[in-house]
DNA sequence: AAATGTCTGTCGGCTGGCCGACAATGTCGC
DNA sequence: GCGACATTGTCGGCCAGCCGACAGACATTT
């Protein structure tokens, strides 16, 4: 199974400490609720977020319907800049998962305050190039892997992100629908209730509450190898 | 169809002047020939290149064999670089498809010239928010489109970045094998030489001397929409 | 010109996963 | 508690594209 995480930078947390002050400064807080949506493709991009509590899903959709969530986005990470850099419309949707707060900054005061500090403007590179990877990994595993693989693949990436220890094993922190995780794999909603049915009856994971335990221990020695 | 294919800055031309000579002094000039590898996965990441002159291709394996082109590296474009911000292992290999001149460079020092450059820095920052674009675009053909369309959209893609005009259309300046080609879409060289097969008798295209030609009106309307 | 390797063309069988359809089971607002 | 809506579970039919196999076409080397 061989899972290549590469570490996520959160940037609030790699930058240096009095940028960091510097920067929440320059933008102003929103609150969004669970559906909103903080941008859509097909708008001009004037800002850059910075996620200061709750969970976005970055996702883009294709002529034919369907939906590609690219990027689940937590606290401290940074979202839509990449089309922000370019300037032009957006190309992917942004909408909360839940409550969230964004920190909102116009995109040339951003870019302006990156030229001012090189060493964030290093961490943001690093961010970038971690999510180049994510993503190279998500299309070698579009043609390589078959479904059931993806989902395991994509159980354990997530459990690196936000798994927190449980009584049976490791619980995934956040609630997901069959339709999120088939749009993160890129398979459909019935494929998935029919798949994650089975590894359920494997006993390598199990679902309470809408959220995925991982249960099995060679599953578990991927992501936690240091505890067993 | 619709394409949006998201402009692809080439650092050397996108840089500062005085930045240029300085980067380049920082790296010493390699020659590769076809079918050399500047680097391959698994080895260890101390270098950031810069391509000169020729092609190299960006691709990943995966555990079952199959090799995904990631990226098609061409003058003036830095490659390498998001491995090596993290340091640690390459992910991908990177072998040249011409002869072809790299500027090699050592990480440190390229970083280090970053964070004194901070224009150069910020050209960074767009050249992988521009990847960042172009394989999402990737993963979204992948999961809703079929090979056909796959294959037109490369097409008009390699189009906008090495198309040269000629008697019959556009030619696209590199020449691909059907295996090339299926690694870059996501399928097999077999169904690769079928669907051309369909779409050169349907006079969309034509192969001359290994070079793809666009010769339906249609197809140039995208590319090429000022001409018509 | 023989030999070797790489690339293209073609075929048939097989199957993973898509699609539509529908029922059952939550879950939330009022 | 009761609709209204979102989510999950399940099934059968169907087909795009995978896989293996092999033959011819080129290109390169010796």
């Amino acid at each position: 199974m061989k899972l290549n995480q590469p570490a996520v930078p959160d940037v609030l947390s790699c930058i240096p400490n009095n940028d960091r002050e510097d920067l929440i400064h320059l933008g102003k807080t929103d609150v969004f609720s669970k559906g909103d949506f903080i941008f859509k493709a097909g708008e001009a991009s004037h800002h850059v977020f910075l996620l200061l509590k709750g969970r976005i899903k970055i996702y883009q959709s294709s002529s034919i319907g369907k939906e590609a969530i690219l990027w689940l986005c937590f606290v401290g990470e940074l979202f839509g800049m990449s089309e922000a850099s370019r300037g032009g419309k957006r190309m992917v949707s942004a909408q909360a998962c839940d409550t969230s707060e964004v920190l909102c900054i116009r995109k040339e005061e951003f870019f302006s305050f990156l030229e001012a500090h090189p060493q964030t403007s290093l961490v943001i590179v690093q961010v970038l190039a971690c999510r180049l990877r994510v993503l190279s990994e998500v299309v070698i595993n579009l043609i390589s892997d078959d479904v059931r693989t993806r989902i395991l693949k994509l159980v354990l990436q997530l459990a690196s992100r936000c798994g927190i220890p449980s009584e049976i094993g490791l619980r995934l922190d956040i609630a997901l629908t069959h339709q999120e995780i088939s749009d993160m794999i890129g398979t459909t909603r019935q494929t998935i209730t029919l798949t994650m049915g089975q590894l359920e009856r494997e006993g390598l994971i199990a679902i309470h509450h809408h959220k995925i335990h991982i249960i099995s221990k060679e599953l578990l020695a991927e992501v936690w190898p240091a505890v067993l």
